[in-house]
DNA sequence: TAGATTGTTAATCGATTAACAATC
DNA sequence: TAGATTGTTAATCGATTAACAATC
């Protein structure tokens, strides 16, 4: 949960009508984009139906919350059964209007951008590795996952090319401003930044920044206390 | 933001007091956890002070929610200047009790397993790898950062040597569950897991699933409407 | 039918924010 | 002094929860 700075319409169902076009609110986003991750872990164990409660012991989220988050949009689930895995799947996809493909551009062929590339956590969710670079001249050319690995100097012909959106950067602090700043100049809107630098980067611009560090303390302190 | 399940008792400096040896409140704890990452960066890169109104930038947290946060533990901002990086630091150390030293155990020698390894993202953060893991032989005895790969066989015994008490999981799905259960054997409290595997764990254990494609759903959400 | 679980209401509680005096 | 930024108040708004009827 992050992106305070967006104005939240909120779309309560409070009126009986659905939220129809009207923006998410940040909350709502977010904890939807949970239930869609936890989904989709259950749909590749061959879950085929799912209840609130359980829902809840896996997001940590009410199970009332879950409930009434859902029913603002329709009634998806079946009373005494649960929810149907995959058609919840894609009913929160149709609400988040990301249920397409998304082009993403890997900054880095270290090992983290090795591990990215070869995983689907990304594919999962619908997103595209099309293109990976390094500024190493003994790794471009390389493959790596289904990509051959590009010089940094073709980033902003390639993010054009491809229709890139979001850029993942998985480099060395010392590396990361400079290449965001390529990202920004390519038009690229979100930016996924793996290394421990605070990037500045224009208002339109969402960097997220992976911290699992602070996400460890957070769990230690209820673990301490 | 996750662990709903604990009771939050919390910390309003409405009487004036500070909130003494109370919980805080998980979006206290959570927020504290965020400004710290910034601030970590913020002191990498040479900054000695920040305003509210910079934290706010870098955090997406309303700058005012910042002030008031920090005030209800202390006077740490000066009027005028901002906060003190390194000392705001420290404060939010003591207040999350967090200050110490802290032993994981990593699981999966990989390309995501070396990434964690040779990076100083937990290490930053007091965290320190001190046993690596993998049940491929080809690997154990490789030198991995400071340490020498073991096998996962040794998994129980390591973690009452060392004083584990978060495991990290770098493992591919299919090979989750099974070490998360050597881990709560052990004794383990804390799994951070990089796996898509959805993990069953009794209820005095959290885990932390990574989702950054979910994260990049949600931000996504936000540019596409 | 009996058990389970959803959908929904109503009440409470915490988070958020604007505004501004205090002060560096 | 003038400008900047903190610390704090007061009001609002959204999130959370228990409870329960509806219904599979």
């Amino acid at each position: 949960m992050s992106l305070e700075e967006m104005t939240a319409v909120i779309p309560n169902g409070r009126d009986g009508g659905s939220p129809a076009g009207e923006r998410l609110s940040l909350g709502v986003a977010a904890r939807l984009s949970r239930y869609l991750q936890v989904l989709t872990q259950a749909k590749k164990m061959g879950k085929e139906t799912i209840s609130s409660h359980e829902l809840s012991e896996y997001t940590h989220v009410n199970s009332t919350q879950i409930r009434r988050d859902l029913s603002g949009f329709g009634k998806f689930g079946k009373r005494g059964v649960g929810y149907n895995v995959e058609s919840l799947v894609s009913q929160i996809r149709k609400i988040l209007r990301t249920a397409g493909q998304h082009n993403i551009a890997l900054l880095g062929a270290g090992h983290l951008g090795m591990a990215i590339a070869s995983s689907d956590i990304f594919a999962d969710h619908g997103f595209r590795v099309v293109a990976i670079f390094d500024v190493d001249p003994a790794k471009v050319g390389v493959p790596v996952g289904s990509q051959l690995v590009r010089h940094t100097a073709e980033l902003r012909q390639t993010v054009e090319e491809e229709d890139i959106v979001v850029g993942v950067l998985a480099v060395p602090g010392d590396a990361a401003q400079a290449l965001a700043d390529e990202l920004v100049g390519a038009g690229v809107k979100i930016i996924f930044n793996y290394s421990d630098a605070l990037l500045a980067v224009p208002p339109e611009v969402t960097v997220h920044t992976s911290s699992p560090a602070v996400d460890l303390l957070y769990a230690l302190y209820f673990y301490l206390t």
